[in-house]
DNA sequence: TTGAAAGCGCTAACAC
DNA sequence: GTGTTAGCGCTTTCAA
């Protein structure tokens, strides 16, 4: 039913191998020829059949996106639009993503399984729950891997991620310009590289300012708005109580803002308030969200191109990208309105 | 590299074609051979050629999840969480889902070189920005087709969809059991099957209790928190000023909100609010949000589940499931606080 | 119950 | 520049 090579070349009355030369763009195949093939191909309405290609080529043009489940599906769509920037990438070079959401143990079989099957040609790992181990195999089985959203520092795996030292000092030393000197911090695991990286830019934002980090900062076991909640409620409730809070991200910040005001506190009179990340309804909190927002589409862009890059050059030299963010300024942080700088 | 099926047929010392009879579990194969095949393509750690298969077969045992690119990124993880709960269903039949998100009129062309280079077996087509014409060719051109979010009355097209009918006539009903007579319908475009319905179950709700539906329902271009937001101020600057709300989703119901208090107005004590979604922050709006909670990943599991049986047999007659929704009780609506029944 | 052989649609050596 | 040929790894007739 679907048009064949065989049938390209028993109409121009040539080979199939010619065809297959000309269709691909490859030499040898004058230009008159080829003229007449691609003509006939366009009108015969041929489309290559992948399978039968990817049989030879090993080259199925389909990466694996692999995301633990739960983050799949999670609040703020952040990995979806992760996903949405890799597969706009992608698409330009007639590559597809597959979808592989696993939950912990199941991971590695998985993924081997699509690596041997010859499902994928590479995978796109995101997320900060990956398993190590895995990656670092599959790499080393000449798989093309990249990671978004994480990085394996002193590893050749490279890695897409956000620049979060950079984002968390931008919007601390907002903070520092509204006159505080006790700022709190709020974050998830201490073990979390996201969690760390914000520590860390906000500790230089402190200093930086001459500004001893007195406050001990509140790790958390999750980044949620119930975490949130319940740290502000801890750190309301400790000695010495902060003028400003920065949370690592604005569920926890909204969270956070839900504990002031149930204080008989006001935001940003009484605490202020910056989160990370920009999520969609920061915008509409009470008040609005002062944060630093992340580009998700464009980690995933950036994920997409460098993937595509390692299946053209796989020798391609590893490449750590920090997707920069951007300050929102909102009223939480005590400013008049929405700007961003 | 990989282990074939000609490398087990030499190590058992038989044929390839019995190997494949017996790993595809067919008839003809004597139980120990067959046995004794299963034992050495374990132990060979074999797994097939997904290409080489599918170039027979025909069979990728790939989906196409189709959506249109603007939805798989918005505000609330609707789709998202669709095409998780499509995922966690066909990953039971090792099965894989392929995205494609389209921009309005690429979608015709995406789909039929999909189809046409066997890149996938079927698609499964999200919401309601989709080419009709598109769907019921490629249907007709015996592909698997499953719609989700969106349903094509009066043809033979399988649909998953929100019962919105039922869902709001809960929501609105509710309302009037608070006293509520004067209840405003916010909507989005008239013509819109989502707005239709749930604008049904609304009125439907006014007349079995008797009420007259004098208010005019508001239809706008848009379901965001700003159409929300500016719907509600033309509503407030109405003569007949209601004292309940139903707005077709949570985020124009959160837009209602702002307006109403930037009108001077509490919620629920002078307006009552109510929604439709359970997005996952119209738990923390101002008040808490009622609304009706839709089960996204169960609409994705259902078509999934379909897809399956589609795939299956062919001339399965086609299905139009409704899932429905659950009523959740929180503050908007004037309860004390969080329920749902 | 089993094996030989053909062939899915394509690409890639190798000849000419 | 072009054609011939040999597969890629698998399934599936057809014989035995």
């Amino acid at each position: 039913m679907s048009v064949t090579i065989a049938e390209i070349a028993k109409k121009v009355g040539t080979s199939t191998a010619t065809i297959s030369r000309a269709l691909n763009g490859l030499p040898g195949v004058s230009t008159e020829l080829r003229a007449k093939i691609l003509h006939a191909a366009k009108e015969m309405d041929y489309l290559p059949n992948i399978s039968a290609r990817s049989l030879i080529t090993k080259k199925t043009k389909i990466a694996a996106f692999v995301v633990e489940a739960k983050h799949a599906n999670s609040a703020d769509p952040f990995y979806p639009s992760i996903l949405q920037g890799i597969q706009a990438e992608l698409a330009k070079n007639s590559y597809h993503v597959i979808l592989v959401g696993h939950n912990n143990e199941e991971e590695n079989g998985q993924v081997w399984k699509i690596a041997r099957e010859q499902k994928a040609d590479g995978f796109i790992f995101a997320g900060p729950d990956i398993n190590v181990a895995t990656i670092l195999a599959i790499k080393e089985a000449g798989y093309p891997v990249v990671l978004v959203d994480n990085s394996l520092p002193g590893t050749k795996i490279s890695s897409i991620s956000i620049d979060n030292l950079g984002g968390a000092f931008e919007v601390v030393e907002h903070l520092i310009e509204h006159g505080h000197k006790k700022i709190a911090f709020l974050g998830g695991a201490s073990g979390w590289a996201s969690t760390r990286e914000r520590l860390d830019g906000y500790e230089t934002a402190l200093r930086q300012n001459g500004i001893d980090p007195s406050l001990k900062p509140l790790f958390m076991p999750a980044t949620t708005i119930e975490t949130g909640y319940s740290g502000m409620i801890s750190i309301l409730g400790g000695e010495a109580r902060p003028t400003a809070v920065f949370a690592v991200n604005d569920a926890m910040a909204i969270g956070a803002m839900k504990a002031i005001h149930e204080a008989g506190l006001q935001v940003p009179e009484d605490i202020a308030v910056a989160g990370f990340d920009d999520v969609i309804w920061s915008a509409y909190s009470d008040p609005p969200l002062t944060t630093a927002s992340v580009f998700k589409e464009k980690l995933g862009n950036q994920a997409g191109h460098h993937f595509l890059e390692l299946i053209e050059s796989p020798d391609e030299p590893p490449v750590k990208i920090e997707v920069s963010t951007q300050l929102v300024i909102r009223r939480s942080c005590g400013c008049r309105g929405d700007r961003s700088s």
